[in-house]
DNA sequence: AAGTGGTCTAGACCACACC
DNA sequence: GTGTGGTCTAGACCACTTC
């Protein structure tokens, strides 16, 4: 196994490559036990956190597993991250060449239902704010929006003259959140999404909805409605 | 702006948690620029490697933007990473509590669609495989499967008995890919769907199309219907 | 206990983009 | 040119986990 004449390749990026290609093509099968990094270093002619690096880059695009003392393992179905961008929906529908409008259906200050509540993790006791809106491109219904805001997570969301920003955009540019979660679904839209929308009750809809917080702290719960035809992207 | 005394942080995870820290107070504001690597490896006290292992963290995850040079400054609206599995449907399915089976409902050699050539990047002249399967949990379809495969690309595919092991775990097991890109939509059943699924034509289904390959060799197009209720969680 | 990955350092050189 | 990030090295120590 050992005594391979170093193969001379440079920086992480080729290793990188090289190990890919050795899992790519079956040299190294899933489940099977990877070289350590030293032993690496040594066949590639160099240093040991330039293998550390690749491996370390394999393991977050989800080909290998690493565990201390354990060794490095190929992964048998890889996870593969791919880029969610939570957009402003002003631009999303600028982009497709369309001019924007949006329309601030409901504002108040209620107590959540017990759903919404469960997943921001706050007593149904305290009330949020609610807010319900409508975008639109060339004057037509592209999305709605029904969304629980905490308001003690946003501080100064209260100046804010949400008829001229939407609370979507204001919300991506002013509130920094750490994590969240979101659902991709389907489902028949309900009346008063259709009615937004303008199709008939019953129609699909592409349903996402996202949960933010910043830290421990919650900071909203949306649930976007996009008529059929809408479809979201992305690359991995 | 200098000669603040070294705060002491080390590890590139307490200099992240820092820098994550100024950024989401505002301290730095979307579209302010950074320090320089330099600067705050002596205000921290560390290796400028530690300061650099940080805010590459940083800019993987869309916080920050780097350019040589330019230096690094706070991003407006960070696009963050999720974690996108391409499941094996039976695992998904067993996960759920449900007895798997599946049904291979089409095996054919066809030349494909013209929309469906064109997402793969070949030409419609070439035949491909063209398999349509259902999967089901506790005998209930679960998912219905519309799949051109390049078998050029998929070396042994022909081998392999699909009735015993489904094509989606086949090659989740034995298809290595490089990239690939995902669409999310909502439809109404189409009436072949609607037969799969056992639902009515027109009702809502969530929609998951997929294109893989392998460096610049396209591997397989599908499109995986789900009846509305089903959802896709991912974290971010 | 020992082997493996994880991190850190100090210094060096390179690549790129802006001047 | 010149400043910034990007990478590499050699060596060291640490952390975790399995033996």
């Amino acid at each position: 196994m050992n005594g391979t004449a170093p193969v001379e390749i440079n920086s992480w990026e080729r290793v990188r490559a090289e190990l890919m290609r050795r899992i790519g093509e079956r040299i190294w099968k899933p489940g099977d036990r990877i070289p350590g990094e030293e032993e690496l270093a040594r066949e590639f002619g160099c240093a040991r956190a330039t293998v550390s690096r690749a491996m370390r880059e394999l393991a977050d695009s989800g080909l290998i597993e690493r565990r201390r003392r354990a060794g490095s393992r190929v992964r048998a179905s890889p996870d593969r991250k791919a880029v969610l961008r939570i957009p402003i929906i002003r631009l999303e529908i600028e982009g497709r060449g369309m001019a924007y409008r949006h329309r601030l259906v409901e504002k108040s200050e209620l107590r959540p239902p017990v759903a919404v509540a469960a997943r921001l993790g706050l007593p149904t006791a305290e009330t949020l704010l609610h807010l319900r809106s409508v975008h639109m491109g060339d004057g037509r219904p592209f999305a709605c929006e029904d969304r629980w805001l905490n308001p003690g997570a946003v501080p100064g969301v209260g100046q804010v003259d949400l008829e001229r920003i939407s609370i979507n955009e204001w919300l991506v540019l002013n509130a920094p959140f750490t994590g969240g979660d979101i659902r991709f679904s389907a489902a028949a839209a309900s009346g008063m999404e259709a009615e937004s929308l303008s199709i008939e009750a019953g129609l699909p809809v592409f349903v996402v909805e996202r949960t933010t917080w910043n830290d421990d702290t919650p900071i909203t719960w949306v649930r976007l409605a996009y008529p059929s035809g809408y479809s979201l992207t992305t690359r991995i």
